[in-house]
DNA sequence: CCTCCACAGGAAGCGCAGGAGT
DNA sequence: ACTCCTGCGCTTCCTGTGGAGG
């Protein structure tokens, strides 16, 4: 036995662990089967040369979107066409020029280096479509896109200016909410098809979790309850099965720290608590610099209360002010040596935070100190606080 | 009632990086 | 080498809002 063996997964108790992963892709995906068949059925006419109609997908996180697309677009390249999709997480593509920019990469390899003005990149997209072409561009995450509005219309507009080919416009978002804020023109063209991907339950977690445990553990090793559990547990909190799998595959690792041959509902049990950390530790490693530091000031400000709140009798819900926070930052700034940067942008920093769901905000209604934001972590305020600062300190100490 | 406070968020514009055209 | 252009992150300035306090 190599010395590497236990580190590879070959232990008593997993198999292959990246089936656990939220990118892994399996051959069957159950409770999926009708929204893969509409979206497909909406999608199969680009591959007999006409434009397909434009779609939007709505889910919470872990209810199989992006695994459903991933899996058409397997699909979709089987056939032979001169339609192509192409996949794109707008958190990264999160403007116009990027998302054309993008694209237009795929057709137009000299577009690899960045400065190409905007009317350049259009006209390549009008000649790439005068080819006869079929785009379909999935945005995921498509409410982070800042001007999508500009977007949509960009797109829509070239579909005009051609006869031949076509542009088709995927949206995937996790919250419904999200159309609100577009200009009704868009928002039509943008809303041709809805598909919803409802949260699992209880009992279809269960029998997700079943598939992934025959692939990525060794036979046997979990116990049937602890299945269930994770599978309780996950449906009650949110439906999230990205979340069950993570609850599993700690759990997994805690039975294998402590040389268990098997899991059982106490590693279930006991995973939790590292799940959470796990899946804050991954939104907050892809935030931009400043946002880490004005997360860790609120996560700072948790810890030791609201200085105004903590003067006032009454209920105090662990809610900050928007002015501390931005002083608390303005601190956190200096002590990392960095420019702190204006009130403007902080606003902007804490809008984007409570897109991701890192933070709460609340207008201020009957409060002291007339009209201000009021603000609380949306997770453990300890955990938040350790995350982060690992991040921001944890290279120099 | 008016004014002030503590904000929200739009608009304009600035400096920079990294093209293209000359 | 140079000018011109574009997107981007950002600052500065501005108008608006609703409760607090006189």
């Amino acid at each position: 036995m190599t010395s590497f063996e236990k580190f590879l997964g070959s232990g008593s108790i997993f198999k292959n662990v990246s089936v656990l992963s939220p990118h892994y892709i399996p051959k069957t995906l159950y409770y999926r089967e009708k929204q893969i068949d509409d979206i497909m059925s909406y999608l199969a006419p680009s591959l007999k040369n006409q434009k397909a109609r434009n779609i939007l997908i709505y889910g919470k996180t872990g209810t199989g979107k992006t695994c459903s697309i991933k899996k058409i677009i397997g699909e979709f390249e089987k056939v032979q066409s001169k339609a192509k999709m192409h996949y794109l997480n707008c958190r990264i593509y999160n403007s116009k020029y990027r998302v054309l920019q993008k694209i237009m990469k795929d057709y137009w390899p000299e577009l690899e280096k960045a400065g190409f003005g905007l009317p350049f990149i259009y006209e390549k997209l009008l000649e790439t479509l005068r080819q006869g072409n079929y785009i379909i561009v999935v945005l995921d995450e498509i409410d982070m896109v800042k001007d999508l509005d500009d977007l949509v219309y960009t797109l829509t507009r070239a579909n005009d200016e051609v006869a031949t080919g076509g542009i088709t416009i995927i949206g995937v978002s996790n919250k419904l909410s999200f159309k609100e804020n577009l200009d009704p023109r868009s928002r039509s063209s943008l809303n041709e098809v809805e598909i919803v991907f409802p949260p699992y339950t209880s009992e279809q977690l269960q029998k997700i979790l079943e598939q992934r445990v025959e692939e990525g553990f060794q036979p046997d090793v979990v116990r049937q309850s602890a299945i269930n559990l994770a599978a309780a547990i996950t449906a009650q909190e949110s439906g999230d099965a990205r979340y069950a799998l993570k609850l599993l595959m700690r759990a997994g690792e805690i039975a294998e720290e402590r040389k268990k041959n098997g899991v059982e509902d106490v590693d279930v049990e006991e995973a939790r608590k590292r799940v959470e950390v796990d899946l804050i530790a991954e939104t907050v490693n892809t935030l931009p610099e400043m946002h880490k530091i004005t997360l860790y000031a609120i996560a700072k400000l948790s810890l030791n209360g609201s200085r105004y709140y903590a003067r006032l009798d009454g209920v105090n819900d662990g809610f900050l002010m928007s002015g501390e926070v931005y002083e608390e930052y303005g601190i956190c700034c200096r002590q990392l040596r960095k420019k702190p940067r204006s009130l403007r942008w902080y606003r902007e920093y804490l809008n984007d935070l409570e897109m991701l769901g890192l933070v709460l905000t609340a207008p201020s209604s009957k409060g002291i100190r007339g009209q201000t934001t009021l603000i609380k972590l949306g997770h453990e305020p300890d955990a938040v606080y350790k995350i982060t600062s690992d991040v921001l300190f944890g290279g120099s100490g």
